[in-house]
DNA sequence: CATTGGCGTTAACCCGGGTTAATGCGTCCT
DNA sequence: AGGACGCATTAACCCGGGTTAACGCCAATG
């Protein structure tokens, strides 16, 4: 069965509206949410309040704690939602016993994780090697449509730097 | 089949001695190794020059550029060897067309792709929301072997900054 | 044995980003 | 309309890490 199919068969549809939260953090969640339609935020929680944003979650994006499901600790993030969305849950369990029967749905799976990989081992990259300001720059050639979408706060906290940090280095591209 | 009986069957050894490379930034490749025993380094070269480590390969462990096996891009690293070390090689595309003839192996690879998964967010965690002096008490806590079988100079270049500011945090925390 | 070269440490100076706080601007609420 | 709130900007000050360079140490090499 192909993934679509099986979200279609299982899947529960969910529809959050702005502020609202999938999970939070420290919950314990057993689910993987397949985005629709509209678009989540995934943060990280400092014990001293301190936002850091993990992701932005577009349509089509799937959005889970690996953590959580996989390992079943406490959600090390949370899922809190910027527009309108609709969403659908799905049980990872289940979804993994699936994929253990279905050999169609287990490469899909593997598709789906190794473009996860790439993102996550991109953005390891991009901590490592580049200084805050040619984040900033790749962000923005990369996904010009997120700065309509979300605040500069937020963007910001997705860069690793603080929003005055940001308007800074906005203010020194603008001039030169 | 499991994976460890199909290395066994249709990887190729290899043996490297201290300096040698697996693969460099900028090669291309299909192939997918297993670490048997010593350690590697994995390691990103900027244009001036830098060099910045993306991680330390322990024996079990698995290495292969994802873009380069998965979507045919050049390698984004490159991977040195610390030790005299024996590897397996395997080729990605074949493994990958096996994973989708059988379900053991499939199973096991979703497996392996979820740990590394959960590694690269733990890492991107840590870049986000940790201070190097942080990032530098947790990996002592985490991998104190690291320390007795890399350079300084490796384990700042891992953490994301100099070995002159790394051996300024070793002198903060050891005088207080 | 002397030389070379890489590593770790330390110091001095610089710079980018953090922190705090003030200001102005929209948006939402009543 | 009037407040209240959150966001973006800007300024002033601080601090951690980068840069450069000097020094001592050790291992490899002739």
């Amino acid at each position: 069965m192909h993934f679509a199919n099986y979200v279609e068969e299982r899947g529960r549809p969910l529809s959050l509206g702005r502020g609202e939260h999938l999970f939070r953090q420290g919950d314990t969640s057993g689910s993987v949410y397949v985005l629709r339609e509209g678009l989540l935020k995934a943060y990280y929680l400092s014990d001293d309040g301190r936002e850091n944003i993990k992701s932005f979650i577009q349509p089509g994006e799937l959005i889970a704690s690996l953590a959580a499901v996989y390992t079943g600790e406490d959600c090390s993030f949370g899922v809190v939602c910027l527009e309108p969305s609709l969403i659908v849950e799905l049980d990872f369990d289940a979804l993994l016993a699936e994929t253990r029967r279905d050999l169609v749905l287990a490469a899909e799976m593997l598709e789906h994780l190794l473009d996860f990989s790439m993102k996550k081992e991109r953005r390891e990259r991009e901590f490592l090697t580049d200084s805050a300001e040619t984040r900033y720059r790749v962000l923005m050639g990369r996904s010009p449509e997120l700065f309509d979408q979300v605040t500069q706060k937020d963007i910001a906290r997705y860069l690793g730097i603080t929003p005055v940090a940001l308007s800074r280095i906005r203010k020194r591209s603008a001039e030169s």
